[in-house]
DNA sequence: TAGTCGTGGGA
DNA sequence: TTCCCAAGACT
């Protein structure tokens, strides 16, 4: 079978993401902003692209600049944020957003290194958004195109992320010209989240198929989990999502009883507090009253 | 490298 | 019903 080269992948997929992709994301439209397409990237850091479309749009009215965001409430932003989960990303976001507004004159930075100094902005997000928003060459690799990739090769699991080599692996399937490597990232990607997912990989209807290992071997995906399983219930997660929750569902400030009647360990619950009040995301007015940033 | 950090939907 | 999984970052 003849192996993946650049070309050939860029003739099969960008045709197929043409056809197929999710147009209707609220980012894909016409005059998204390179801002938008940031927050777009860091709230789809492991929340479901479906859910983060709603929270999008209010957000990108809301804030339609950087600028905009940093000058905002931490506490309207963190409701804002609403249930999108690790909401550690919305203070980090803000900072990002203060850092753009302050350091690169409002306008996000095209430059990898740059990016890749702002908080809450990684490997893949910097990328992400260079790819994306600036159109640029360079491997962008999420946990689709892992997948993708190691289909590809004819492996039937990822394995454990390992960024340099994951990198290359996709550097070497790029097309040189610069605009056509970023439709090929953004396609890519997008294969492996509606065709080559993780408990079905559709090789019908994969335009891959044909130089795909994974395909013509006929191999299916693993049943098991593909990662260590992540336990949540009885875990200081779920009481910080309990204290989160009840601070979401209430106008103001509440006071402690009310955070106290959502766990009954006492131990686990001082615990989640006194992390959610050093990380940032819960105040207190030192009288028994707690609240999001702000709102004391 | 491995553990931690939320939440909700689909199989 | 239970459990996997989702456009990762940070320590």
């Amino acid at each position: 079978m003849d192996s993946v080269a650049p070309d050939w992948l860029a003739k099969a997929l960008i045709p197929w993401f043409e056809q197929n992709q999710r147009s209707e994301l609220p980012w894909r439209q016409p005059g998204t902003t390179a801002w938008g397409v940031l927050v777009s990237e860091v709230m789809s850091q492991q929340t479901p692209v479906a859910r983060v479309a709603p929270a999008w749009e209010a957000w990108m009215a809301a804030w339609p600049t950087p600028a905009d965001l940093a000058s905002a409430a931490t506490g309207d932003v963190l409701r804002a944020w609403g249930s999108l989960g690790y909401p550690r990303r919305a203070l980090r976001l803000q900072a990002c957003a203060e850092r753009i507004a302050e350091h690169h004159g409002n306008v996000v930075p095209r430059q990898l290194d740059q990016l890749l100094e702002l908080p809450g902005i990684g490997t893949y997000t910097a990328a992400a958004v260079a790819v994306f928003a600036y159109r640029q060459r360079h491997p962008v690799v999420d946990t689709n195109v892992r997948r993708v990739v190691a289909r590809l090769a004819g492996e039937r699991d990822a394995g454990t992320a390992t960024t340099k080599r994951d990198l290359a692996a996709m550097e070497a399937l790029l097309p040189a010209d610069e605009e056509t490597a970023s439709d090929v990232s953004i396609a890519i990607m997008e294969l492996g989240a509606l065709v080559c997912t993780a408990r079905s990989a559709g090789c019908e209807v994969c335009p891959l198929r044909e130089r795909c290992e994974f395909a013509s071997r006929g191999l299916k995906p693993l049943d098991g989990p593909s990662r260590k399983p992540q336990r949540y219930a009885g875990t200081n997660r779920q009481v910080r999502g309990l204290i989160l929750n009840e601070l979401r569902s209430s106008q103001g400030t509440i006071p402690r009883a009310r955070i106290d009647a959502v766990w009954s360990q006492e131990a686990m619950r001082n615990e989640a507090l006194a992390q959610l009040l050093e990380e940032g995301l819960v105040e207190s007015d030192g009288a028994g009253n707690f609240g999001f940033p702000g709102s004391l």
